[in-house]
DNA sequence: TATCTTGTTTATGTATACATGTCCCCACAA
DNA sequence: TTGTGGGGACATGTATACATAAACAAGATA
């Protein structure tokens, strides 16, 4: 990729974080990153800001940016932000959701059974069932919320990809679960599912943690 | 106030949306704001980007920014979205909140009761209330999601002040009821009448608006 | 008359130089 | 030994000049 604006330079840090290339605690110095880039360092400022906003970047000694470290109670409280905000656009969708989405959102699910383990291509079927959730809740305003809390979680989600792996067939399960209150309109019992669903990818998203740290 | 930095400068350009007295759609040129702030154009630039990424400021004719204009759609979408994270921060609060939160709490809503119809000063005193949900939820991460969210509500808020006047003793009563709900550790009534709470004032304000328009 | 081209205007985007601020470290004195 | 003050290094903050892109208008051409 080549890099010459400010938001591909914001794009391309936001993928080294996310991808666990670049590890919490990292130094992002303005001058270093400009040089690294080929670019002033106008545009790297810039990136850096909206990495701060978004949450991936944090001020460290001498003011400088580093990559945003994050405690084990901050990840908690993320994945539970995360739960709850997707609860409610899968509630919202039980009522909203057109009888075309209703029925392309099975048809995800149904591809998403031809996946067999392999994790990677689930990962991206996963992602689609919930942009559909997304989609079919009709609040933009929410769903901006959402992808921001998510663009933060993701750091995680990548650097330990295989927790979808380990609970691939859970997961599908839960998702068929979701759907199917989703097709009964049953709003409440969307929300309960969904929420579950979060905190159990996030249960073993911590453990995996933890014995690391162990 | 003496304007000098990128934040100060920021936060003059909030309070002018917010307070109303730069209206929907007025153009926010680089070079004029620099003059008119007595700095040059890089700090007010950083301001401007900010603005837009606090949905306070949208990219306009000629790629200038204006402030931002919202369809009506666009303002029951945002009512909705506080309503609903504001309804999770009061569910989880109700678990959450140690004993002396809940009497700092009722303590609030006491102090609302001696304001009368000094429509300012009890909207100092709802601040409070939700101010004290939203630590009592224990949960960073919505906390700033919401304050995003109000942020670009109090646009409208500001200019259509009245409508806490008008339902001052309404708001008062579900006030109440809420924080019974909390007390009572009920975490579904409470998260169901801050959802109503909020809706209610949505529809007072929509509806002061449609007034206008027609 | 319609449209395509091109110049001008107006704004943001980027590069570079300089200013400011913070932290570290070490000298020096109580 | 410890506390304190100043110098220097390092990183961000700001000012200014130049580059680029998009929209509008005027004029040439079919």
């Amino acid at each position: 990729m080549i890099i010459r604006t400010a938001e591909s330079i914001f794009d391309s840090l936001v993928d080294q974080i996310v991808a666990g290339r670049m590890k919490p605690g990292e130094p992002l110095v303005e001058q270093a990153l400009a040089e690294q880039f080929g670019v002033s360092r106008t545009p790297v400022r810039e990136a850096l800001h909206r990495l701060e906003q978004a949450s991936l970047a944090e001020r460290g000694a001498r003011r400088a940016f580093v990559v945003r470290r994050m405690k084990a109670s901050d990840l908690a409280e993320l994945f539970e932000a995360v739960g709850e905000v997707e609860s409610v656009l899968a509630a919202l969708a039980a009522h909203r959701m057109t009888e075309i989405e209703r029925r392309h959102m099975l048809a995800i699910l149904e591809e998403g059974k031809t996946c067999g383990e392999d994790a990677e291509r689930y990962g991206l079927i996963n992602a689609r069932f919930h942009a559909a959730l997304k989609t079919g809740a009709r609040n933009a305003a929410l769903a901006s919320v959402l992808e921001e809390l998510n663009l933060r979680t993701q750091a995680w989600r990548a650097a330990n990809f295989h927790v979808d792996a380990s609970r691939l067939s859970t997961s599908r399960a839960e998702h068929d679960a979701i759907a199917q209150a989703i097709m009964a309109q049953d709003a409440e019992a969307a929300r309960g599912l969904m929420r579950s669903h979060v905190a159990a990818s996030y249960i073993v998203l911590a453990d995996i943690l933890s014995r690391r740290g162990a």
